[in-house]
DNA sequence: AAGTATTTTCGGTCATACCAAACGGTCGTG
DNA sequence: CACGACCGTTTGGTATGACCGAAAATACTT
């Protein structure tokens, strides 16, 4: 029932210009109407309104004189996430890889098309990072995300690939379109992908894919690192086995439950 | 600026049900057009125009044949989460503490008048739990809310108490005002709260304050434990001054930074 | 093949989302 | 201290589109 591009599509405009507002919140990391209703060219008024009424609903508050989007936004996240078994099994399970290897260890999702980290687990000694837990990026800019598309039938990358583009985040990013399909598939050769510095500079990553019995990836656990805390051997030999057993392991859980 | 009861209110009627319908798919545990409009009895073509849209932007995905909650709200909210500085700080301090007294270990903080668990860490063997980051509930019923209520101004309370009310979740639930407002009186005594299956049977908690310069609480920490596991001393004496140290430790950090 | 449930399309209509203009407040600046 | 510049907010009119009834597709049982 989902192969296909999406239908017409946004029937209710006033709800679309709610999100576009939530949307420039965000953006900003907080701001007043003025500066609002300037980022998303609208009137004023307009985007008064709407805060007001956002701000009724729990889902924007007002820090000192500026809105930010509000908890509500996590409460319904959390509820959505708390729903899905590959998080619940996962969790424990990328818990103790980021304890293994006292790297970044990190849970995806793809949804809509896009790369969604369900969640983020750090080691003792870790970098600071941009991925929280509901980040959403492009597919073909992470070892997670490759991890996917590599058991994804190719009609649907395509589609994929068409809707959201593929646009260059660092310079060793992934944007032809060939080259993505022949990585892919030396994926499915090895079993596990690799990422350097595609998303951010200076970071490594391994990604695996979780599978279900059709052979298709319903998520991917990553292991990802300074690029010189994993140069050689660790990074073709142990990293790889341990991201592809914790994947395993998640894969063995999904069926008994 | 924040101190009256909140202002007119809904401009934009729109979005309140585009939120509503989104409730109802919570509460239903992901449903079709059809059941949702019966479970807000709402003509089922607005319900739809509402999804179809909400899908389009990303807040609402479809799993077989019902429509469920999205990975846009966690994007959201995890987003806002990942900007509070309470959290930043407080999220490594409670997973040390869930760690050193191997139970469940939360964070809250307090929004538009009730509790919103920001981060909630587990220990090796811990019971499953329904409190997932982003779960809401009334201050009142748990020893995080009542940390933050014993540092919160007086009138401030009464005008959550009054937009929220006091309903019972347990039959151990505080449902009186006095009672409540004694309770709070202690907490501040001791500098600490205790939660004895106020909110989930079998399960006591204990929880501290995070206060800022001016003694009024941004968050609090808590322990929840089954109550058989916690049982003499180690409720008395051990777990509250962990929990106290915990807050403490992020209080000092949230002044440098 | 008919019956009951669904999702979806189609159009009309009246409420309302949107917006221009104006008001009151606050903040710098000359 | 007046001035302009910018802010959030109130007000009220209007054209738009959110809402919804009726009915057509579609799916499933029996």
């Amino acid at each position: 029932m989902n192969r296909t591009a999406d239908d017409d599509g946004v029937r209710v405009g006033a709800t679309a210009t709610a999100f576009e507002i939530v949307q420039a919140l965000k953006e900003l990391d907080g701001a007043g109407v003025s500066a609002v209703a300037r980022h998303i060219d609208t009137p004023k008024t307009t985007v008064f309104d709407h805060l007001k009424t956002l701000e009724e609903l729990g889902y924007v508050t007002t820090a000192g004189d500026e809105y930010r989007i509000g908890a509500g936004f996590l409460e319904l996240g959390g509820y959505a996430r708390n729903q899905m078994t590959v998080f619940e099994v996962g969790k424990p399970q990328v818990d103790t890889l980021a304890g293994k290897t006292d790297q970044h260890a990190n849970l995806m999702i793809e949804e809509h098309g896009v790369g969604v980290f369900l969640y983020t687990a750090a080691g003792e000694n870790t970098v600071r990072l941009d991925t929280y837990a509901g980040r959403q990026v492009h597919l073909q800019t992470t070892a997670l995300g490759k991890s996917i598309l590599a058991y994804t039938p190719r009609d649907w990358v395509e589609a994929i690939l068409n809707r959201h583009g593929m646009p260059a985040i660092t310079d060793r990013t992934i944007t032809d379109r060939e080259e993505l399909f022949e990585e892919l598939a030396s994926i499915r050769e090895r079993g596990y992908a690799t990422d350097k510095e595609e998303r951010v500079n200076g970071m490594w990553c391994i990604g695996a894919p979780i599978t279900n019995s059709d052979n298709e990836a319903v998520g991917a656990v990553s292991v990802s690192a300074p690029k010189n805390q994993v140069q050689g051997e660790r990074f073709r030999e142990t990293l790889p086995n341990q991201v592809q057993g914790t994947a395993n392991v998640i894969e063995v859980n999904l069926t008994y439950s």
